[in-house]
DNA sequence: CTCCTGATGTCAGTTGCTGACATGGGTCTA
DNA sequence: TAGACCCATGTCAGCAACTGACATCAGGAG
């Protein structure tokens, strides 16, 4: 048999999460995480770099999965509808792969404690990083794909918020689709003001 | 006479920048800092949340600025549009206020230690809902306002990156608009892609 | 003159995190 | 199959970031 109890590190996460859960993130000590998991504090910091990274497993995954959906996009789709559509993909993989009540004990967390959510937030700017290496190889060129990436996590973003923060969060696709449509709108200026009339070319760039 | 030296809190700023150029982030320790500033460990924190925060004195007057220029720009003019001005305005007082030595140390401590973006990122994030909620009042609506804003500080984000980046950084609000103008083009969808045939207007235009 | 305020100092303690070295089952190879 | 390695884990010592509790004492308010 096994020297040691299989999936160590996976042992390590739920841990974590029942006791973050069970006593909130700051009471609980990375050497109580690893004493659940039967196993040292030594030995969760060979798993994890650090105590927050705890909670971001399957993110290495994600990024990987939207890289290879750009890539895979048709070459005529516009560089913010290709990355809207990966996102949208991501979302739906996200609705089947976990549980509501996980990522909605996730994300209370990272609402509530601006450690993780700085955490978060690097994940999401290296997000864009790799998005943006991606849409330089479809031939983007260089303000656009910074900028269609950063907008497009922006969207990802507030399409999340949105989803999760439902009553009965259904459909996630729907959500990056209307955020991408209100973003088209507020660049195409107007969206978003009931009132605005608008000059067909930008009158107000100095303002 | 006073008890003590004064401006506590600017000495202890000035003796971080200084050792974490001579010694390094990561060699450097709040010890250090405090008894170059003539003070002790204990005060550091009393001034600083952590020892990151040394290097983010600026950044509420920053977002203070902000909101002031968005709400005094006239309410005809669009969110994206309101969003970048103020953001241009606030680099111009940038370009003013700092030196641009100072600027270009911090951004390559920033650059260099994870640790220190994450918390760049988080004030950006809150500069985020700053302006969001400066949008609300303006009578921009739900979607719209989140989406503008976060699009306006991943304007403001790379807009900086080149500027800073230039070989002698000249005029910040030219990159700014130089953004502004790609986002718009790249959610009109076609812009940037090389091989995109495209309308009289250049996607590319001031780059 | 006295009292109080508030910025600082002192000190002890917890926790996150790291380097160095030991341990011992699994497994590969001769 | 004996021995040599591998490598995930344990053990231990230590540093640096951060915190709470309490002391100090110049200067202003009354």
């Amino acid at each position: 048999m096994a020297r040691w109890e299989p999936d160590a590190r996976g042992r390590l996460e739920t841990a974590a999460m029942e006791l973050f859960q069970e006593r909130g993130y700051v009471e609980t000590t990375v050497e109580d995480i690893a004493a659940r998991a039967g196993l040292t504090e030594r030995t969760f910091f060979r798993h994890f770099a650090d105590k927050r990274e705890v909670l971001f497993s399957g993110s290495k995954e994600l990024v990987k999965g939207i890289v290879d959906r750009i890539e895979r996009t048709p070459p005529e789709v516009g560089p913010l509808d290709t990355v809207a559509a990966a996102f949208e993909a991501a979302g739906a993989e996200l609705q089947e792969l976990r549980d509501l009540r996980f990522v909605r004990a996730r994300y209370a967390l990272v609402i509530k404690h601006t450690e993780i959510q700085e955490r978060e937030l690097i994940k999401l700017a290296s997000l864009a990083v790799a998005v943006t290496k991606a849409l330089h190889a479809r031939g983007v060129s260089e303000p656009a794909a910074s900028l269609a990436a950063e907008a497009g996590v922006a969207v990802f973003k507030i399409g999340f918020e949105r989803w999760v923060s439902e009553k009965k969060p259904q459909d996630f696709a729907a959500h990056i689709r209307a955020a991408v449509d209100a973003l088209k709108a507020v660049a195409a200026e107007g969206g978003g003001k009931a009132q605005a009339p608008r000059a067909k070319k930008s009158a107000t760039r100095r303002a």
